[in-house]
DNA sequence: CGGCAGAATTGCAATCAATGCAGAAATACA
DNA sequence: TGTATTTCTGCATTGATTGCAATTCTGCCG
């Protein structure tokens, strides 16, 4: 990797926790785009080559995290259902859990709490998740990503992942084990709930 | 009703008729909210006391929305399920569906699609029933609105209404018959999710 | 090394949403 | 009619976001 690309790296670095540091602080709303600016020591005009908006930055890690599960999902070893695949990725996720210092989650999480501009981000963002997913789903059905059936699923395996941390902005996400015992929880309501549909399938030939 | 609401009322409406008007000729995001008042005959700055940002003048009729479920859910009699409470409320939904002219349902349907932030917001509005969805599940079940099992079945549930509508912009609301039948596929799913998880809970003991 | 082509950074100006404030206008009510 | 509220406006300001054009940096070639 050039230099160039390793600079661009550390801008953006630098301005993620240039964000988070003064989100912290201030909170998202009082942070200005310019205040961010500085802090990073960069030009305002800057900050948008690197993130589209202020909500951005606050998700600006969600692209990698997207493209793991595109992968995961791709490379599915033969019989497993995107429903186990995406079984799998979390447990890999929850485990691999010790990475962003200064727990970046939680602070997330409260931020989305306090903001409506943020909390309606995120669920932009986890659109893309549901989309994905649901393409997935169709692929294994034979159905296409906008049927029923691929909406429902996604949506609802969407729901689980968000039903992990909690909604209140104390706590960030369940311990390990916790969250892992959440996770099963709320994914039997999503097998129950493709089972049910099979069978209505099954039923209407 | 004194002249005082009256009026209000009639400005709303006018504001709400020219904006989306406009939306149809020249999209979301080319109308500016100057626009809008001045074909609404206010001045700018009234804009914002009825509404709290461009955004929201799209969902302009979700809060009486929101408060039809919310009584139908308080009033509910002796033994009805949440869940047989919603389905009974959508059901009506679907049938007095002669309203608003000019079908402002597919219009909104496609702002909405073509609209990154408009997109976000209809996330957050759809948020809002979620919450009151899984108020009514926890009261039911003698859980707290932020337990795993009413989180799980409100995301679903609204999951369900908005599988309803297809993700792209053609094709509007599905009609009567065609749309209850996805809505009890739907409801299916949802149905075998709930059950699935309360085996997990009598397991459990 | 000198220098060019492409990429990244920056400054500037403009647009537009959103908000606080204070005065003008309208409505309610005694 | 006159006073208390409410609503509507105009004005000024802040901040996000974007287009454009000038400037600076990097990668690479001869």
């Amino acid at each position: 990797m050039g230099l160039r690309e390793r600079k661009k790296e550390q801008t953006r670095r630098s301005i993620e926790e240039a964000a988070f540091r003064l989100f912290e602080e201030r909170g998202f709303h009082a942070t200005t785009v310019a205040d961010i600016a500085d802090a990073a020591d960069i030009a305002p005009r800057t900050f948008f080559a690197y993130f589209p908006s202020k909500e951005a930055v606050v998700f600006g890690d969600f692209d990698e995290t997207f493209a793991t599960l595109e992968a995961r999902l791709r490379e599915r070893p033969g019989g497993e259902t995107t429903f186990e695949g995406l079984r799998a990725w979390i447990g890999e996720l929850v485990d691999g859990d010790a990475h962003e210092p200064g727990d970046r989650d939680g602070l997330r999480r409260r931020l989305i709490c306090d903001n409506d501009a943020l909390a309606a981000h995120e669920r932009h963002v986890m659109g893309r998740f549901e989309r994905l997913i649901a393409e997935s789903v169709a692929a294994d059905l034979g159905d296409r990503p906008d049927d029923l059936q691929p909406r429902l699923v996604a949506a609802a395996a969407v729901a689980a992942l968000m039903a992990m941390q909690p909604e209140s902005p104390e706590g960030g996400k369940p311990t390990g084990a916790e969250g892992l015992a959440r996770l099963d929880d709320a994914f039997a309501f999503l097998r129950g709930g493709i089972a049910a549909l099979q069978e209505r399938r099954a039923a209407a030939r």
